[in-house]
DNA sequence: CCAGCAGCCTGTGCGC
DNA sequence: TGCGCACAGGCTGCTG
């Protein structure tokens, strides 16, 4: 599911692809997931988009700008003249638009931005660019991985919180752009059993398990993300990170380093993967 | 303030 | 074949 890697490879796609473009309708076919006027960014023209955890913002050159969550099966696919040799995925994507198109942005010179979501949970919303920091889910967004958040940062949330370390890995508010798949296996890379409290770690565990985030994350970028559910890059293509998954999704299959067998349990009402064995 | 969990939503995959 | 249902999960908001 989207995470830093996946919200990543979306917005340096838009980047390349959605600057310099003007808006010149947008057709919202649910209310649902679309807030805001957008008579705000109609004809206005993108200039930056930036990501903030596993949030998206699309700036434009006024004082609004759109801001994005995809959640779990949320797309954003731009189609325009450079991108009409290139085939979208069929098995993730299939027709554009489809009945899981629910917002459609009509650009200048023919192009399209397609909003997708099978489950509905994700959002977009107009907004002034003064308004941003007032939404909780920037105000709250923890230091991230690549940006801010040094060792001595991740040392000190994980030293104060007493839930298991695999829940704190996730939490938004703690550590910015963590989710499930990434826990999971920066877990395993760092022989840390998921349901330790955070504050039982050891300092050369939890350097251990800064470095092992920062490895899988980076690994997940090399590879375009994981294309579980329905990820998809802004041009609509598969990512290959799900075929390198440390322990996420591999129950009752061997541990890549012992051989033993990867469990699942549950924590915080997640999936969760480890193995017994490696990871103490 | 902190920890834990229901609810949002719908396709998938299972059991019968 | 088809029905019914548990399950998946990022984030919000409620509860204890």
């Amino acid at each position: 599911m989207p995470e830093l890697p996946e919200v990543e490879t979306i917005k340096l796609g838009l980047q390349k692809y959605l600057v310099g473009h003007k808006i010149l309708d947008i057709d919202v076919r649910d209310q649902k997931i679309f807030k805001g006027d957008k008579k705000n960014i109609i004809n206005a023209k993108v200039i930056d988009v930036k990501r903030v955890g596993k949030g998206l913002i699309i700036e434009f050159d006024n004082d609004y700008v759109l801001a994005i969550h995809v959640k779990l099966t949320g797309q954003l696919i731009y189609r325009g003249r450079e991108t009409e040799n290139i085939e979208v995925s069929k098995e993730k994507v299939g027709s554009l638009p489809s009945k899981f198109t629910h917002v459609i942005f009509n650009l200048d010179h023919g192009a399209n931005l397609y909003y997708n979501d099978i489950r509905r949970f994700g959002w977009i919303k107009v907004i002034q660019k003064e308004e941003l920091k007032n939404l909780p889910f920037f105000k709250e967004m923890g230091p991230e991985p690549f940006k801010d958040l040094t060792l001595d940062k991740f040392k000190k949330a994980i030293q104060s919180s007493n839930i298991p370390i695999k829940v704190l890995l996730m939490d938004q508010k703690k550590i910015g752009g963590v989710g499930n798949i990434y826990a999971n296996d920066a877990l395993f890379n760092a022989g840390i059993d998921p349901r330790r409290k955070a504050k039982t770690l050891s300092e050369s565990e939890i350097e251990e398990l800064y470095n092992s985030v920062l490895k899988v994350l980076e690994k997940g970028l090399e590879k375009g993300g994981a294309s579980e559910l329905t990820y998809v890059n802004a041009l609509g293509q598969t990512g290959g990170y799900q075929n390198h998954f440390l322990v996420y999704g591999r129950e009752e299959e061997r541990c890549l380093r012992c051989g033993g067998e990867i469990k699942k349990i549950k924590l915080g009402g997640r999936g969760t993967y480890f193995c017994p064995s490696c990871q103490k």
